[in-house]
RNA sequence: GUGGACGUAGCUCAGUUGGUUAGAGCGCCAGGUUGUGGUCCUGGAGGUCGUGGGUUCAAAUCCCACCGUUCACCCCA
């Protein structure tokens, strides 16, 4: 065992997939780009920007945008000073963009801002499966406006996103939360019905029925859900200007075909989120199954759970195999000149036998191989092996990329990587 | 912070009621083929058995402590 390791809570993300000591399977990086990259694509044709905001932000900022008496600004949050400045490492994203936004005057663009975001954030949770202390988040902030279209967008989108990935078994729930006033009410409400009940309650949930009567609603015991069905619902406190915008956006996805089930006793977990609320949830997942709600993700837990494959790093064009040190000379030289042609090209670096770079060749999946001595230098003519077929032909140096670009291009399809 | 599980080669793991030099598969390197990969054969490198202490003639194995990892709880994504 090595000296150092990661620190508890991060992952590290490698050339190729690995399973980590809890058994999660982590992406490879190419893996990694193609999510992102998917993200980007449906992002880019919903109209949404990018934004990218410092990891690093003042403790205040967060504290304040997430709520003082959450957990985590209490206990969460990696934070510290230094000469008089309170840093932290950003805990979610809305917040700073937030910041950012007010900052740069971003409403001087006009009209309504569509922002997307992805990136690392920290929280100093014990870590558990599926839950790091340092993760990736994407998420989207729709600033300057209030219009249902906007929610209802938004809740489209986070389907699209899993539809673009092929994620297919998913189930949307969507509720409303109301104004803050309003769910104060409900909250007395619900603790009112649910005190009788305490003696049939878990600990857990009697313990929840304390300190914050909402998360009751999530259990997961049969015999609780029985309890809970009877409770009472949001959507009977919410004032009417709530209903009417709940309307609103439930009207605006039936007529986007969006499928959605509403539950009555869907909440958040945090108290700073208002109005329309929702969760996408993967059968797959089991247990915990929330994918996504409020723009939070969990992303590659759920395509592990689905079974999704993705590409793999791609694989070279060529592999170019030398033999004695003139030809090395020439193919490190070549080497370069066909990859400012565009071709992706594989070369040995530590001198070995021609045996061991064959077996390189094939190692990468090369399609096609060159190898290169004296007799060919002299000839000025590469021998070409095809390495599926075991066959060769010889072609004039000054045709390699030619040669290689029509060929290499029809059999270089790009292999996926297994998952799972 | 609380409870459980685990810690042997790069990876996945075996290792009997304590018994000699701690093994297998895969991976890696080399040879078989001094200019040819995949399959095959042969060989090789790679281990403070998590750490420290204890019991014993003898500890990977039993006991204790610590460290690390992990799952779950809390909370939440």
């Amino acid at each position: 065992m090595s000296t150092f390791q990661n620190i508890k809570g991060t992952f590290d993300i490698l050339p190729d997939p690995y399973t980590d000591d809890g058994g999660t399977r982590v992406a490879s990086t190419a893996e990694w780009r193609y999510v992102e990259d998917t993200l980007r694509d449906v992002m880019a044709r919903h109209n949404f920007d990018e934004i990218r905001t410092p990891i690093l932000e003042p403790t205040e900022l967060v504290a304040r945008g997430v709520g003082e008496s959450t957990d985590i600004v209490q206990k969460e949050m990696f934070a510290f000073e230094r000469g008089d400045t309170n840093y932290v490492l950003r805990p979610e994203v809305t917040a700073p963009v937030v910041r950012s936004f007010l900052q740069h005057h971003l409403e001087q663009r006009g009209g309504v801002q569509k922002l997307f975001y992805m990136g690392p954030c920290f929280r100093a949770e014990q870590p558990q499966k599926g839950r790091y202390r340092q993760f990736h988040q994407f998420g989207v902030e729709v600033l300057g406006t209030d219009d249902a279209r906007a929610d209802a967008e938004t809740i489209a989108i986070m389907t699209a996103l899993y539809e673009a990935l092929g994620i297919a078994d998913t189930r949307l729930r969507v509720n409303t939360l109301g104004t803050p006033d309003r769910r104060e009410k409900y909250v007395e409400a619900l603790r009112d019905y649910l005190e009788p009940y305490a003696d049939d309650l878990s600990d857990t949930s009697r313990r929840r029925l304390e300190r914050n009567p909402l998360r009751v609603l999530d259990t997961k015991l049969e015999h609780e859900q029985q309890i809970v069905q009877d409770a009472p619902q949001l959507i009977d406190y919410v004032n009417d200007e709530s209903r009417a915008h709940y309307d609103r956006v439930k009207g605006l996805l039936d007529d986007l075909g969006v499928p959605y089930d509403e539950d009555p006793h869907l909440v958040r977990g945090l108290d700073y989120y208002t109005e329309t609320t929702f969760e996408l949830e993967s059968a797959a997942l089991g247990a915990q199954s929330a994918l996504a709600g409020g723009g939070r993700e969990r992303l590659f837990l759920a395509l592990d759970a689905a079974d999704v494959t993705l590409p793999g790093s791609a694989d070279p064009d060529v592999f170019i195999a030398a033999l004695g040190q003139d030809a090395e000379r020439w193919v490190f030289r070549t080497t370069q000149k066909l990859r400012a042609d565009g071709l992706h090209v594989a070369l040995d670096l530590k001198g070995r036998s021609l045996k061991a770079q064959m077996k390189e060749a094939n190692r990468q999946n090369a399609p096609y191989a060159l190898i290169i001595g004296d007799n060919e230098l002299e000839a000025r003519e590469a021998t070409v092996k095809e390495m599926e077929s075991g066959e060769q032909v010889t072609v004039a140096f000054d045709e390699l990329t030619e040669y290689l670009s029509t060929h290499a291009s029809e059999g270089a399809e790009e292999a996926p990587v297994t998952g799972g």
